[in-house]
DNA sequence: TTGATTCTTGACCATATGGTCAGCTTTCGC
DNA sequence: GCGAAAGCTGACCATATGGTCAAGAATCAA
């Protein structure tokens, strides 16, 4: 037991940190394809060029390795989610939003559909996050949502139905992937592609939310041009 | 042999019709949760009440039963997807087009999931769907829409793409179901929530298209009270 | 009632599963 | 250069997998 076991922590020597990014990549393409139960050690094993035992050697089992990628997508959110206050722009606050949901969906394709499988299946792994941690972000943007509607600057909508609005719309593109290529007869989407997803998004969120940006700050005329 | 072998005819005497739909059912859940390689024959003859051996009977195969289940799901896609013309109420069609999705999804939300989950796997059965008959539904669906963007009845956004939002974010009230209830802490969705959803949704997408009734059909003001 | 058809199912098979372990090699701090 | 720690992996295990088959039970048309 030495130093501290705090998790996230690079932890162990080069050897170990190379191997197990290998095996982590190997196992999210697998078990975003396949899911859980239809993931074997032996494909991960294959997919990364070792044999199976070394998987389980640095993972110890299939289970521990598929809750450490649930909880590393998790982070990959978590940075996104940084805060905001009912001060902020609305407009800009939605488009940064679907934004980086979409470039993180874009960056992390595998992590995204793993998700998606996970929550498919019941989310057996992560309900206690599901109804916890995530529940409080949802619930606090929601609380700011409504001060915006609150002060006019945008329709009264149910800020939580407008949050599955921005996740699904985006989410779509990585998790349905396949769907989305097979409909459109493009073998990939580019970079152009996204720019202009994006864009229709925020525009539709926008306009159909009528979210405007807030007065320049101050009731009196004498501040009025402050900015 | 007797009779032609037509598929989708009823054919079969009423035990094979019964146990079938024992056997479907207990299916479209099982696969629906754990995608295709991760649902076991055994499970889903537990499920159904019957032996393994008897499912087979009935099946033949486990690609067969999944294949047929796919199937199924389509069908009951393609009964939603009349036809639509230049010529209807853009308000209208779409309104409708979401709350029929919306339906079929709560309707059968397994079956949502199965498909969901043959996707996110890359649609190993289904990519000839996808590229065939689904595209040709979309171009034509796109076709329309871009008629009604010239006409001026809706704003020039790229009808795939908003095709793609509607299909997304009311799939995910059933594919997400277990995130949509954590979030919202609920343990079901009452009819009531999902009518306030529909009433969203078609609201931020009839509002952020821009979408208006068509003018009374005619240029000259004779028939202008035609209906 | 009878003969044919449909239904039912346990026994069985080759293969694959997640996981253990013992014994080997390599690496690394000193 | 040495000893301990870390890394590596084939052999092995109990169990589960999709699928076959043969033989009996129930059903149905005549």
């Amino acid at each position: 037991m030495a130093k501290a076991d705090h998790t996230s922590e690079p932890e162990g020597g080069a050897i170990r940190r190379r191997n197990e990014q290998t095996i982590l990549t190997a196992a999210e393409r697998v078990f975003a394809r396949h899911g859980y139960r239809g993931t074997s050690l032996q494909e991960i094993a294959e997919q990364a060029g070792l044999p199976k035992s070394n998987v389980l050697y640095y993972m110890g089992s299939k289970r521990k390795l598929y809750v450490r990628l649930l909880e590393r997508m998790m982070e990959r959110w978590n940075v996104m989610l940084d805060d905001i206050s009912a001060e902020d722009d609305p407009v800009e606050v939605l488009s940064a939003f679907i934004r980086s949901k979409m470039q993180i969906s874009r960056r992390h394709p595998e992590g995204s559909r793993l998700f998606a499988s996970e929550i498919l299946g019941g989310a057996p792994f992560l309900q206690e996050y599901l109804s916890g941690e995530l529940r409080d972000w949802v619930q606090s943007r929601a609380t700011v949502f409504r001060e915006w509607a609150d002060r006019g600057l945008m329709d009264p909508v149910d800020p939580v139905w407008l949050i599955f609005l921005i996740w699904s719309s985006t989410q779509h593109y990585a998790d349905f992937e396949a769907q989305v290529l097979g409909i459109t007869g493009r073998d990939s989407l580019s970079d152009d592609d996204l720019e202009h997803i994006i864009e229709f998004l925020t525009r539709v969120v926008i306009k159909g939310c009528g979210v405007k940006h807030p007065a320049p700050r101050a009731k009196d005329p004498w501040t009025l041009t402050e900015r």
